[in-house]
RNA sequence: CGGGGCGUAGCGCAGUCUGGUAGCGCACCUGCUUUGGGAGCAGGGGGUCGGCGGUUCGAAUCCGUCCGCCCCGACCA
């Protein structure tokens, strides 16, 4: 792409309604559009980096062994009324009324509808277990939506359902998306701990929260300090084998947010040296509700033995758009964003430090061919601005390798290679920078 | 939902108290000079001053009302 083609609109100055770091950092560098309060257009840049999480998601879900489909935003109301939640979730669900005079919503959430079509077609033992997710846009009426995608009120999220015949298959069911969703999180550069967490309004008596580890999070946490030696990709998973003794690995040390934090244990249990106090931003939670909506709903399977019993449900879901947040929030410094390789919208941002020149020009183009000809997403500034704006605007960006060439350079036949995380610089050949780069 | 604050150009703001032709910086357009960390000069474009109503010869400014947005707290992927 270039950059003199690309809609990027940069600011220079922070809007004045933005206070975290992520909701200024993705307004100065032109990635959302705000339309009012916690709803926003998600601009090229922005729209890039979230579709590269969403697909991440989207991968792990499917290696866990679930399916995906997708449900509606709109939902008529007579579905809630059945799992009797239609009057219990209150003013954060938006409730709307069709031309028909009938009364419908916008999904918060998807319990009711996955289990309506899971009833329909799912009858028996042999059927299960069954996995099914989407990928949705959310919306609930938050009293106060703040810190831009963080909190919004409009919100992309993955939901996963799983179903099955009894506590066994369900802790199963359990276990895979606990292990999906620290796999998950640690492809996109991040270190989510699992916490154990209250229900709330989805219910159920089994709950974790995924919690990342950042000084700007949310809500303040406490957690053993060897969580951070844990690597979550180290080795394969078979999602058919036995997921408890890794799951119990995770949740054997000590992690708890402020609401379920229990000073005494922490003190006792966790040595002072391994204290890790904290704050943290929540992007995952994952529960198992049994026959909560399953018996309202009706949703019933014959057991081996021909019994109808409710089948057995969970609900695990991933905070889609405040991911981008979330990773921001874990990843910047003073000049702007740092993207982790995984979730960057480009890998490479190539700059012509004299666009017009005719060394530089060729040069550039050169490499931009053959860096795309290589698979590798590249961002070409190709604007007439100067050196400074382009860098200021690049480290904003936080593309994580820029490709610096410039007159100066080229005259001693180098370009410059900087990796944004670190700074580090490199003078090197074209031809090799672009086999560091390729490799 | 309680408390506070703010709506003036894409962004950041002044002007409001004390009514008198709507301003500044950045961004944008044109030209020239510049060119390795957000250039300089000159010229230029862009505003129903959040909406409606009122007071007044005259309202961004005073009064009323509605709307929107932000922040702090209680709640949430």
């Amino acid at each position: 792409m270039r950059l003199s083609r690309y809609f990027l609109p940069t600011l220079k100055e922070t809007p004045s309604e933005a206070e975290i770091v992520s909701h200024r950092l993705m307004l100065r560098a032109g990635m959302i559009r705000q339309s009012s309060a916690g709803i926003y257009s998600w601009l090229p840049l922005g729209f890039r980096v979230l579709s590269k999480i969403e697909q991440i998601v989207r991968e792990e879900q499917d290696a866990s062994g679930a399916q995906e489909i997708l449900m509606p935003t709109i939902q008529p109301a007579d579905l809630w009324r059945e799992s009797g939640r239609y009057d219990d979730y209150g003013k954060e669900m938006l409730r709307i009324r069709d031309r028909h005079e009938r009364d419908m919503l916008y999904g918060p959430t998807n319990e009711e509808q996955v289990t309506e079509i899971f009833r329909a077609h799912i009858k028996s033992y042999r059927d299960l277990p069954k996995m099914l997710y989407h990928i949705q846009w959310k919306f609930r009426d938050e009293v106060r939506p703040r810190f831009g995608v963080m909190r919004g009120r409009e919100f992309l999220m993955k939901d996963n359902y799983s179903f099955d015949v009894d506590h066994a298959g369900a802790m199963r069911s359990y276990n895979k998306m606990f292990v999906s969703y620290l796999r998950t999180f640690a492809r996109m550069g991040l270190k989510a701990i699992p916490m154990r967490a209250e229900t709330g309004p989805i219910g159920g008596d089994t709950s974790h929260e995924f919690i990342i580890l950042a000084e700007t999070g949310e809500s303040q946490v406490f957690c053993h300090g060897d969580f951070t030696d844990f690597d979550p990709l180290g080795e394969a998973v078979d999602y058919e084998g036995d997921l408890q003794p890794l799951v119990d690995s995770w949740t054997q040390l000590y992690a708890a947010t402020d609401d379920q934090h229990d000073a005494e244990r922490f003190a006792r249990d966790v040595p002072e040296d391994k204290q890790v106090v904290t704050r943290g931003i929540e992007v995952g939670h994952i529960f198992y509700f049994a026959d909560k909506y399953s018996k309202p709903l009706d949703a019933m399977v014959q057991t081996h033995d021909g019994e109808q019993v409710p089948v057995l449900m969970g609900s695990y879901g991933i905070g889609v758009s405040r991911l981008v947040g979330a990773v921001i929030e874990a990843s910047h410094d003073e000049a702007g964003i740092v993207w982790p390789e995984p979730v960057a919208p480009f890998q490479v941002g190539l700059i012509n430090l004299r666009t017009g020149d005719q060394a530089c020009d060729a040069a550039c183009e050169d490499l931009f061919g053959k860096l795309r000809g290589a698979g590798i997403e590249v961002l070409y500034d190709d604007r007439e601005e100067r050196a400074g704006a382009k860098f200021a605007d690049m480290d904003l960006i936080g593309l994580p390798w820029q490709l610096v060439v410039g007159p100066r350079g080229l005259e001693s036949g180098v370009v410059e290679l900087k990796q944004r995380k670190t700074g580090e610089r490199a003078e090197l050949s074209a031809d090799s920078a672009l086999a560091r780069l390729a490799g």
